[in-house]
Formats: structure tokens, sequence, C-alpha cells
DNA sequence: CAGGGTGTTTCAGTGTGTGAAATCTGCCCA
DNA sequence: TGGGCAGATTTCACACACTGAAACACCCTG
């Protein structure tokens, strides 16, 4: 999971004025330890403080509090993992929208770029650090790539999940190639809400159609698409 | 969402023993404030400060924890929704696996009963106020059920929602019927993963084969499959 | 224009939260 | 079988952090 530094955090922070209503240390440290469970689950006790810089009985106290609220889980081990409160949280970096909706806004825009390219076209959602392919629109050819909704990929070493972890806008477009299995090209586009990435959108299909001239040409539409829908996203919101 | 009275959470929480090491106030409080964000985003600062019994000024101080670390934001409306870190929260109570293993678990035991029933059947996960269906498989009659995968529908009003809400394993078996769509029939099944349930099972299929008879066929056949992706899940993990 | 509601800041006072040290528990290995 | 080690848990003295009512600011509506 791309981490906010805290300097970045610092510099993202909702601009508080320069009041004295200041942060409760006890409520920093028990959202640290939680995303520590998240991150790095399961995690012992003493891997959690040493990750998040508290005394091992601070973290005790606070992980017993976590744990009395269903946030995380002692696993019979002694672990930690999270438990049904956080997992319960509903996804709403889809500028508050359910993925239903995140589907539905997407869906004539995918079907446009299907028909534009003639390549099938996913949405695609972060799940943990895997990518879930949400949904699609198939390509027109007789040879095309089907089948991948439901499913998911990592993360890592793959381009909808550099899509997913994009953290600058202004990267180069014509990065986000390459699949999780080696006969399939995939060309993908961030969909940005605000400042994060909620989605991505990937064009697939047999890897002998995704040569450097037909990226140059797909990079762009499927970028395009790409703001098209966060322009549908924020009308919907 | 089914929420943990105190007295109930009182109950299940991790037995600790009678220690003085007691629960810091401030965390107890800024994990309240996260749980509201989830489940009534968007939420303004009074609204939240009532609904969790703390002062508007202490409640607005924790919103700031939770806002720096990114687990709500603050809307341009001054209103609260959950931020990336929360959404960015990996599903665990799958037992620790990603939706994609659960998705892989099960998929041998919903061919299985798509075999025996005929009918198509379908994994679902609980995703805010609504089911998701992440995987399927076809039925085998020429008239069956199709494409709902990548699909929510409401928890609200539906079997597979009833199924996903569940808190009672010694539930009546023949209770989740119906779906979300008049001409569809449903029977679903909960699965459970410790005290709570991480998935359903559907069966659908068109409503006229859904009458009182096959249902006391399907129904039985749904609850075993259930059952024994549980295991599978438990021998996963 | 006044009232009401929401959000923000201030600051005096109270008792909470801290964390090193001590202790406990379980496991491994000679 | 006993010692060592690592992780988990408890203790408790102490320092200052956390609190929240009150005051203030801002915006909207009748």
């Amino acid at each position: 999971m791309c981490e906010i530094c805290p300097i970045e955090r610092y510099l993202l922070r909702d601009m508080p004025s320069d009041s004295t209503l200041h942060a409760s240390r006890s409520a920093e440290r028990v959202l640290d330890l939680l995303q520590h469970v998240g991150e790095r689950a399961p995690t012992a006790l003493t891997e959690a403080a040493e990750a998040t810089g508290i005394p091992v009985s601070t973290a005790l106290r606070h992980l017993r509090v976590l744990a009395d609220r269903g946030w995380v889980e002692r696993r019979t081990d002694g672990s930690y993992q999270l438990g049904p409160t956080a997992t319960r949280l509903a996804p709403a970096d889809t500028g508050g929208a359910t993925r239903d909706r995140l589907v539905a806004v997407a869906e004539p825009h995918l079907r446009g770029l299907a028909m534009d390219t003639g390549e099938s076209c996913y949405l695609a959602v972060r799940s943990g650090d895997e990518a879930l392919y949400l949904s699609t629109a198939e390509g027109t050819r007789t040879i095309r790539h089907v089948g991948w909704v439901g499913r998911s990929v990592p993360i890592a070493g793959t381009a909808v999940g550099e899509a997913l972890t994009a953290n600058d806008r202004e990267a180069d477009p014509f990065s986000n190639v390459g699949a999780a299995e080696s006969d399939v090209g995939a060309v993908t586009a961030p969909i940005w809400f605000g400042d994060h990435v909620v989605a991505a959108i990937s064009i697939l299909g047999p890897a002998s159609r995704f040569d450097r001239d037909s990226i140059r040409v797909l990079s762009p539409l499927a970028h395009r698409t790409a703001s098209t829908i966060e322009s549908a996203l924020h009308a919907a919101t």
C-alpha cells in the first residue's frame, strides 16, 4: 500500500488553522496500530509495537481497545488481524458511491471505448493488495479477452496495479502496460476522484495486438475515457 | 449494519484479565467516530458528536486526527465521509483471505452445486449496504440465470441480503428466498467464518422453478454447500 | 436584521495515559 | 529436565495531556 509519509500527510492535512486544539496522542496511536494491522495482518504484538514506534505495553492497551470494538481480532496464535468492524466499512473512495454505482457510471464509457478500440475493456478497483475486476465491455473482435470479471490480480507487478496505486496525475501515460499473464496485453489508466485513485480501466487483449504502435493509440484513448468517467462521477455525486 | 451493543461487546471481548491496563478514552472515542462515519456518511460534526455522545469540540479534535491520517475526509459542505485509509483496509472477515481466495475456494463447490441443481449458483459478499456478486457457476439448463457477477443488489429486502446479515446460525433454513427481481427465484445460504458471515451463496433461476417443493430440495443443498465452503476456508487459513 | 444552528478556538483544571521494570508464560534445545 | 529466550502481561509512580464549557465566528433563513 503506498503510504503517505509524515511530510506528505502534513501537506495534505485538512488545513486546520493554528488552533491549540491539539491532536490526542492516543487517538493517533490507535489509528496507526489499526492501519498496521490492516497492512500487515496477521501481526504479533511486538511486531506492531516496533512498526509503529509504540512501547509494547501501550500497544497492548490500544490493541485491546481495537479488539473490544471489533476493529481487530486476536487469533488463536496471539497475532492480530482485522475484525468485522473494519471490514464492514463501506468503500467510500468511489466518491461516496457504492461499487455498483461506479460500475453503472463507467459502463457506457467502457462500451464506447470497446467500440472505439475493438478490445475488451475492464473496470477494476483496489481490494487490499489486489486489483479486482468489477465489470467489462467485451471487444468486437473475434479473438478477444474475456472472463476476468470477479477475478483479482496482484497489485505488485501489473499495469492495473500500477494504475491503482498512482499518486501522480502527471505520470507517463505510456507506462501502464503489461498484464498478469504473458499472452495478455494491457493498457490501463487510473480514475481519480479528488486527489486519489478510486478505480482503473484496462484495455486487455492478445499481447500480439499490443505492440508499441497500438499502445501509442490505445493509451490516450484509455486516459481520455478515464477522465470522462471522472467527470461523470463528479456529476453523479 | 448489525451493531454489537455494549453488553454483547463486553461478553465477546478479548477476555483480558483483571489488569489495571485501562483503555484510553481518546482511543475509544476516535474509533466510535470512525465507525459512525462509516455507517452514516456523509455526516456533520454536530451529528457525529451527538450520535457518539462526545462533546463537539472533542469530536472535532478527533475527527481532525482521523482526517490527518486519511481515515475520513472533509467534504466541501463540511460533512465527513470515509477516506482512502479506511477504504483500503483489506477485507479480513474472509479469514484473512482476499476476495480472490474466497472466490477460488468457493468455485469448485459452486460448480458442484450447479451440477447438482441445474441452476446457476453465485457467491456474494457484503459491500456497505449492498450485496455484491463475485462469481458464478452457471446452471446446466437451457433457460438459466446469467450475468450478475459484478452486480450489486440492496441488502434490504433481498434473500442474499438477509443471508449476509444473518446473526443466528440456527435460523430457519427455508427463510432465505426471494430475489431483487420478481421473475427471479432465489435460495441463499450464509457462509460463516467464526461467529460472523463472510459471504453467501445464492441459487438463482426463473421464479417459476422456485416453488415450495423445489425450495425444500434446494435449500438444504445450499446450506450444505455453504458448510463445505466454510470447512474449506478454515483449511485454507 | 435577528435568531438559530454549525463549526472553531480558548484555556483552566483534573485525572488520565504513559512506559520502564517486573513478572508470567510458553517454547526450544542441550 | 532445566535453563534460556522471546513474547505477552501487569504494575504503578509520575508528568502533562486531554477535556469540554464558554466564547466566538460564520452562514442561512424567515
